[in-house]
RNA sequence: CCAGGGGGCCGGGCAGCCGCUCCUUCGACAGGCUCAGGAUGAGCGGGUUGUUGGAGAGGAAAGUCCGGGCUCCACGAAACAAGGGUGGCGGGUAACGCCCGCCCGGCGCAAGUCGAGGGAAAGUGCCACAGAGAGCAUACCGCCGAUGGCUCCUUCGGGAGAACAGGCAAGGGUGAAAGGGUGCGGUAAGAGCGCACCGGGGCUUCGGCAACGCGGUCCGCAUGGCAAACCCCACCCGGAGCAAGGCCGAAUAGGGGCGGCGCGCCAGCUUGCUGGCAGAUACGUUUCGUAUCGACCGCCCGGGUUGGCUGCUUGAGUCAUGGAGCGAUCCAUGGCCUAGAUGAAUGGCUGCCGCCGCAGAUACGGUCCGCUCGUCGGAUACCGUCUGUGGAGACAGAACCCGGCUUACAGGCCCCCUGGCAUC
């Protein structure tokens, strides 16, 4: 891993990521937020609407390798960013994938975010 | 060759570029700790980064259905009860609901395969629908009507008829199941009523560790099914799980205990310190002196949040050889070390080979035909071979570790057996 990188572990900093941009492509959602200086950390999520579990591992070796690449070049600095699994992003060309990841990032550093999902009803957790 | 049965194994390979995790060799960098100290130094331990060498998902890693190891908790021991599980017999095993062998029964020509396979005269309950009748069985259609009565005839001996009483359970019909089966005799018609064979039950010789089997003998033999309904019998079982459990340091808030038990007044200014006085405790034989203390401090113990380490991979391990056993399996000797991740590594991209289909080329090999039987001549694109092109690539990802079971699975390989056909 590049030594700039790091890996969001807590859950809380995932769903924290959820209130910052968002950039929807075809394979996947971008999502990022400044963490506070913190450095680029990254975190993917794959709910299990997308495959079983090697479909869901495949996916995120295939994501973790975008980022390697993408995030020391043109991430965000000082920003957590998570990609989100959709459906047909294992299947799809990973050099299309790797534009359309160029192309989220630059996005998002100019600022512009797709809107958002909207206020979503809270669920209360139990524990 | 065709059809079928049983068992075992594999489940892509090679290469290139860029990477991940864990060990390992040798460094570099900046900290830390300990020892010694004049500087220097010696040792330890991780972190970052480079470097040398190495390892890195499955047969089901899955479902989490059984059985164990390990850990903590509970508990005098044991028995009983409750609840749950198992259920032919013997063996294997750490153990099992697993495996092996055998027995019995069903299916199959056979190889084989399937079976929760203890108890139904201990008791309770259920047997829907259909059917006349379904558990102290029953009589709808039917059969008979010997016997008694009725009608008719009579040579007065009796005969014929209908089917009232009554007898029967063979045949039909219903059903998953109708109170042994087939046949002969018997009878008015029938019926284990009698007999033969088959089936069943009791007792028993012999064989077998046993389940059970072979035979003998007695009994004409009403007493069904469901126990995956309750139940009875025999045997087994404490609970929770690696987020088990153990350890470590720091920061913040802050609980308990012990000790200081005195918590005050005045002045100065740096506004929380200094000084003085009073006070408490200890010691010194005294009104005195010294030391310490002074509303928060010191020490110890405990809990919460977060993080790290450990548990964590050497084990009922695996391979080879030899031996015991029909086998599951066991024993001996020797070799080997074979993933340890934690938002979770074991990969990403590309090329070639291999697999399947289609198109084309080739008479080199197979194949077919002919004779002069040869290192022969001819036919043919069916197979091989070569070229091009298109496609398929399953089920599925370790999470403390083992033994099983169950379920999913593209494609492929090997061995054994059975039946049929052909040839010798």
């Amino acid at each position: 891993m590049h030594p700039s990188l790091s890996v969001i572990r807590k859950r809380s900093d995932f769903l924290a990521a959820n209130r910052g941009l968002r950039v929807a492509r075809p394979g996947f959602v971008l999502l990022a937020r400044p963490n506070n200086g913190q450095g680029k950390r990254y975190g993917i999520t794959v709910t299990k609407k997308i495959g079983n579990a090697v479909v869901r591992n495949r996916m995120k070796r295939r994501f973790r390798e975008l980022l390697w690449v993408a995030l020391p070049e043109s991430g965000l600095p000082d920003h957590d960013h998570v990609l989100i699994g959709r459906e047909g992003g294992v299947e799809r060309d990973f050099a299309q994938l790797r534009e359309e990841l160029g192309a989220a990032l630059t996005r998002a550093a100019e600022g512009k975010g797709d809107p958002g999902r909207g206020p979503r009803k809270r669920r209360s957790r139990r524990s």
